[in-house]
DNA sequence: GGGCGAACTAAGCGCTTGCTTAGCGTGCCC
DNA sequence: GGGCACGCTAAGCAAGCGCTTAGTTCGCCC
């Protein structure tokens, strides 16, 4: 048993979920891409929003963790933005379609699974404010508003969904290396 | 009559769209919305997304049209770059509604809409390059990836819609401003 | 005041939705 | 080798969908 019926319903969920939007995807549709009868899917998911929820949480999670890997893996703060900016827009281009449920999808969860992924997206965005402080403090970088750049950086990788292809001209590298390029640009001493 | 039942459904729609998204509001919710039977939206439009398209077409070139007054606005390169960002990211952050409608609901419509509205989308996109390249030429800017510039100062713009709130700390103007200064720190000589 | 067209509605058609129910086949345990 | 739990499906339920049809109301023109 190398992948599971469980997960197996989870890739169908993402691809519909990516594709389509999570209303206008049916439980029929995730079935079939899965190979299995509608009714299976209730075996091992409770409702189709669970499945957005499960690939949702999932994916937030894993987007936090790229971004407290790369804010762990460099100490200068400058070299230390551009890591975490670099690997976070990279992450979103790389996994578009997880990317796209994750920001697209988050009004689509019920109000107690809404609150519980909030939270992963305020550690986020915490992460990245801590980084600009740290450049400040240590007199290596300029900013006028923490919060406000903080969030511009955030979007530069975020909006990257909306017009993303992987079958584009332009790698997820290329990408990142523009936007990591960008932050150091917002930021620096002039 | 200064107000057509026509627009009355239109303005449903908008509200509706925005605070939904497309598949999931109902035609009855659109036509109780404006006080009317879900009938009386037939009469008046030809179909759920012919009122997406109307609303997506209107918001599109109004954008255009802000963005394009903007560069008329000012002269010199860098005030111009300033004003049509921040025109652009006020012109969003007041009219979040119509603006999520233009940027999240565009894979809504049918190919002959979409193709219609992308030519709308290009032009916005060629007036920001326009402006750099403006820049750069005059040597005021320094640009490394000027269409991968173009793209992110729009990005930060456009991605207000999906954290903005007209009822949080930050008004419209605070938001632009912000972005009018990323703008120039993004593309200034070093 | 009779006729007409435009604005609107009550009712409903055919279809699809998320999800349930009842039951079938297969492999494991004693 | 009988029983049973598990993974799955065929069939279908109640509700809701976009949109149509047939008809009513009402102001306006002659």
């Amino acid at each position: 048993m190398t992948v599971t019926a469980r997960e197996r319903l989870l890739d169908a969920a993402v691809e519909a979920f990516a594709e389509k939007g999570f209303t206008a995807t049916t439980t029929r549709d995730i079935a079939s891409r899965a190979g299995m009868s509608p009714a299976a899917v209730y075996v091992h998911h409770d409702s189709k929003e669970s499945l957005l929820f499960t690939v949702s949480r999932a994916g937030h999670l894993a987007a936090l963790e790229v971004i407290e890997e790369a804010a762990a893996s460099e100490a200068e703060p400058t070299a230390r933005l551009q890591a975490m900016v670099r690997e976070f827009s990279a992450w979103h281009a790389t996994n578009s379609r997880v990317g796209r449920i994750v920001q697209y999808e988050f009004a689509a969860l019920t109000d107690e699974h809404r609150a519980e992924i909030a939270e992963v997206r305020r550690a986020i965005e915490a992460r990245m404010q801590d980084a600009l402080r740290d450049g400040v403090a240590a007199g290596v970088m300029d900013v006028g508003d923490l919060p406000g750049t903080a969030r511009a950086l955030l979007s530069l990788s975020i909006d990257l969904l909306r017009w993303f292809s992987p079958t584009g001209a332009q790698s997820p590298q290329d990408i990142a290396a523009l936007h990591a390029d960008l932050a150091v640009r917002m930021t620096r001493v002039h």
